[in-house]
DNA sequence: ATATGTGCAAATCCTTTGCATAGAA
DNA sequence: TTCTATGCAAAGGATTTGCACATAT
């Protein structure tokens, strides 16, 4: 597997010691869900400091360079997601977590018609879950 | 069709000049989408002065009280819907407006296992538009 | 040496809140 | 009179930005 270090080589990006400490956690966490906050709490607890400017400079950067996804979901925060593929969530707003659902477990019958002159350009589907009584 | 003094009423919720204006507003525009500043631009524009934090004060009333449907869409704002049956959503990010989509629009042939535990409390559908080229 | 990245603090955007004043019951 | 609503300005949370300093090439 690709390591850290050719990665961002590959999108030109400097391997500075908090890029590389981001991307080790996202390699070793594949398919993750985390924001910004999630990160720094993370890195914390392992005793490495990374200021949150850069931890949202680097999210973003990642974005924008299609190793990450970057989303919202119900509430005001910005998610980042490591699964590129096409797929939808399960939101646990008890943990503030997120689940993946793979494309395939979710088919439509019927799709509504897109307005003239648009077309889509990704589905969002956030499944809103709650706790059995 | 019940007007804004009685509806209020109902809800006991006091039909001072603001209120009035923020429910003869939803009243006219059936089925709207509006945000808190859309809603003071239209406002201003007619020469109503209501603060903004007297519209979010009753944006967020009457969501409790279920005239209204509070919800947020993909970027990080709150979203106000009168229209309260069951339905999903483009969003237009061009234009930064939201269309809707009937429930009836959209069917599923296969829907994912909800999580042990839990149950499912809502599906938010966002399909993202952009304009063709 | 030059270009880029980091980190702090300040700035920004959206929303909420505290509190004095105004209005409805 | 009593209870509730309004509006201002301040506070709050999440994210971005400006800029001096540090690090990678």
């Amino acid at each position: 597997m690709e390591d850290s270090k050719s990665i961002l080589k590959r999108h030109s990006l400097r391997p500075t010691a908090q890029r590389l400490a981001i991307m080790d956690f996202l390699i070793k966490n594949h398919k993750v869900h985390t924001t910004a906050n999630k990160l720094i709490d993370y890195f914390k607890r392992q005793n490495i400091n990374i200021s949150l400017a850069t931890v949202y400079n680097n999210l973003n950067e990642l974005a924008d360079k299609g190793i990450l996804r970057k989303f919202y979901v119900n509430n005001d925060k910005m998610w980042f997601d490591t699964n590129l593929e096409d797929h939808y969530h399960f939101y646990d707003s008890e943990k503030d977590e997120l689940i993946d659902i793979d494309k395939s477990e979710i088919s439509f019958s019927k799709s509504p018609k897109i307005p003239e002159g648009k077309s889509k350009s990704s589905i969002n589907i956030v499944i809103n879950l709650k706790n059995n009584t």
